[in-house]
DNA sequence: CCACCGTGCTTGCAATTGCAAGCAGGGTGC
DNA sequence: GCACCCTGCTTGCAATTGCAAGCACGGTGG
C-alpha cells in the first residue's frame, strides 16, 4: 500500500480516537491490540491488517468499513449510479453473470421502448430516486 | 482468522478459477501473484491480505468485496438490495410492468443466491455447463 | 527530593506473508 | 528415447506485521 494511504489512514484513527477522547492506551486495550503497535499504525509505520482494522473500528464505534476506505482496499458505496446499469453493475448481493443477465433484460426493455414505444405502460412512476444515504 | 474461514475462501476462489477455466498459473499471472502463493490460499496454508484479494478479485473479474465476505472481512451489504429496487422502479426508460419484470428476475437471483451462496456466479440460464473434465 | 501514575514512543524479536527457484507428474512432437 | 510444454505443489528465505519489555517525559502527592 501506498504510504500515501496508510498515512491518511493513521491520522484518520488519531482524529477519531481524539474525538472519542481516549488515550493511545486506551483505545489499544478495548481494541486489542498493543499500544506501540496503534501508535505506530497513527503515525503511518506500519500497515495494518484488516482484521486489525476490525478490532480498531470496533472500539471506535465505527463502522470498519469505513476504515477500510481509509486504508484503500475497499471503494466508497456509489449510492446512486447516474442510471439503473450503474446500479446493476454495483448491487453487491449477485455475482458478476447475473449482473449480465439483468443487463440483458433490461437492454431488451430499452430495445423494445424504442422499436414501440406505446409498450412502456404507465409510465406514471416520477418517484424520486430512493434517498440511499451511506450507512452513518 | 479461524482456519475455518480460510478454508473456504479458498475453496470459493478455485471454484471460481475452476468457472473462468482458468489454470492456477494464468490465474496467479493476472493477478500478479506467485503460483504457489496463489495455491497454497487456494488450499487454506495461507491467508491472504486484503490487498492480494484485491488482486485476485480483479483477476477473476468478480468484486473484492465478494472476496471480503468470504474471507470473513467484510459483512454482506444487505442495504444496496432495497437501492437496487428503487432504482429500477426510479428508472424513466422502462414502463411499469417491465419494472416489476426486473424486479422479479432479480429477486428470483436474489432468493438463489441466498438458497445457493455460490451460485452468485454459477450458471446464467442460457450458460452452458462448463466442459469440466470429469473428475479432473 | 522521591515514588507513582499517566502519556506516547523505541526496540528487538517471533510469527506470518508473499516470493523465487525448483520438483514431480502428465502430455505432445520429433 | 529425448526436449519441451503444461499442470499444481514444495521449500527456503526476505520482508512485513504485531507484540512484549522498556524508555522518556510530564504531572501529582508526600
Amino acid at each position: 500500500m501506498a504510504s500515501l494511504n496508510v498515512g491518511s489512514l493513521g491520522e484518520y484513527i488519531r482524529e477519531q480516537r481524539r474525538n472519542a477522547q481516549y488515550s493511545l492506551r486506551q483505545l489499544a486495550d478495548a481494541a486489542g491490540v498493543s499500544n506501540p503497535y496503534l501508535s505506530q499504525i497513527e503515525r503511518g509505520l506500519r500497515k495494518p491488517s484488516a482484521e486489525i482494522l476490525q478490532q480498531i473500528a470496533k472500539a471506535l464505534r465505527i463502522s470498519a468499513e469505513t476504515l477500510y476506505v481509509q486504508a484503500g482496499i475497499l471503494e466508497e458505496r456509489q449510492e446512486e449510479g447516474p442510471g439503473l446499469r450503474a446500479a446493476i453493475l454495483a448491487d453487491p448481493l449477485i455475482g458478476e453473470r447475473q449482473k449480465q443477465a439483468l443487463l440483458a433484460v433490461y437492454e431488451a426493455f430499452l430495445k423494445e421502448n424504442r422499436e414501440n414505444p406505446e409498450s412502456r405502460d404507465g409510465r406514471a412512476d416520477d418517484a424520486p430516486p430512493a434517498p440511499d444515504a451511506a450507512h452513518g
